[in-house]
DNA sequence: GCTGGACTATGACGGTCGTTATAGCCAGCG
DNA sequence: CGCTGGCTATAACGACCGTCATAGTCCAGC
């Protein structure tokens, strides 16, 4: 899972790892000792990479998501939103399906759990941000291909979403059903939208 | 939020306010001492309703959000698939506008945080069933008004991992938009399935 | 070789967690 | 009146939490 090239130094491997453990657990349930086991990393480690504490780190495993994420989208949105759709439900899919239905995105969990007390905790906008990069780069595909610019954004938030939602869906029933239903419909959602 | 009408005993105001902490700040971190004091009952009392622990507790609430949900569901597509889809994403976002963005779905929440140990915790399969419920409360109209069965079913699954997806959404940006997005484009899609 | 800073190791702090146990209250019934 | 059983009150249990402090280890660059 997020695996990257070459030996991770033990700060990317935290991150990952902490990516990894909020997509099962969300992010309250995951604490800082079990972050630093799981990439084999003292505790006290993750203080000096990330002085600002679980927040920090938090948000730079959303971030860290994110852009894994996007950098796959991009890639495959080379070849048509219908491709680009197809590899994000498939990217999730992955996940899904490998982790068993236990994991699923830490943008999601992030999103989903409360500021503790304070503001808004940078773990939340990064989310948010992340969403709408996922958004942006899906509408701007469809745009490319003809859509309408509004249809464009709407669509390319209810991608979003759907997928999202979807992969949860999976992991409650513990079925990949909901991602085929959600595929065919967003597919054919996508071909009536762009005019080629 | 989650009102019934006639002074609530102390088991349905504990149900009730557990699924409202549950849909702010998620299961795992949401303690039953902060449920019991929530709705105003001691902590004993927890344990004398709900003798099985946190797991039945919150295997309750997710029922409870969930036959709350379909009751105003069920009520509403007796005007048609868009009258339903239409009361659907007015509920979520009551609860998001209501809450300020701090509360989202119970059932989603609790779909995301994985078992801690055990098989299958009883309040994941009870949120699977709530899904469950909610598609095909939704399908039924659908076919009802004309759809093919199987795009029935799979326009269903795509409205609630949608609705759930746009108010996680919806919640990371702090902004109704989302939910905008996805209701244009849902019936949009609704009225292109069903052929009155 | 030495030094300085990056990293690790260890342990402690006050607090909260889920759960259990036990004793006390008090309506309703005999 | 006494008793019983549903509910409350209170305290405790071991475990874990986020965070911080400090001392130890390592190695690049002088």
């Amino acid at each position: 899972m997020y695996v990257t090239k070459p030996s991770p130094s033990a700060r990317e491997r935290i991150v990952a790892g902490a990516a990894d453990m909020i997509s099962r657990r969300g992010l309250n349930a995951t604490s800082i000792r079990e972050m630093a086991k799981h990439a084999r990393a003292p505790l006290g480690s993750t203080y000096h990479y990330f002085p600002e504490g679980k927040q920090q780190l938090a948000t730079e495993a959303v971030r860290f998501t994110g852009e894994w994420t996007a950098r796959s989208l991009r890639k495959e949105l080379e070849a048509g939103p219908v491709a680009g759709l197809r590899a994000f439900l498939a990217l999730w899919r992955k996940i899904v399906v490998d982790s068993d239905f236990r994991a699923g995105c830490p943008v999601l969990a992030v999103s989903i759990e409360e500021p503790s007390s304070d503001e808004t905790p940078a773990a939340l906008a990064a989310a948010a941000d992340v969403f709408t990069t996922w958004e942006s780069l899906l509408a701007d595909s469809l745009r490319e291909h003809g859509a309408e610019p509004d249809q464009a954004a709407q669509l390319a938030t209810l991608i979003v979403a759907a997928v999202e939602g979807t992969v949860a869906m999976c992991r409650a029933k513990r079925s990949t059903q909901p991602l085929d239903h959600t595929a065919e419909q967003l597919q054919a959602l996508i071909l009536a939208t762009i005019k080629d």
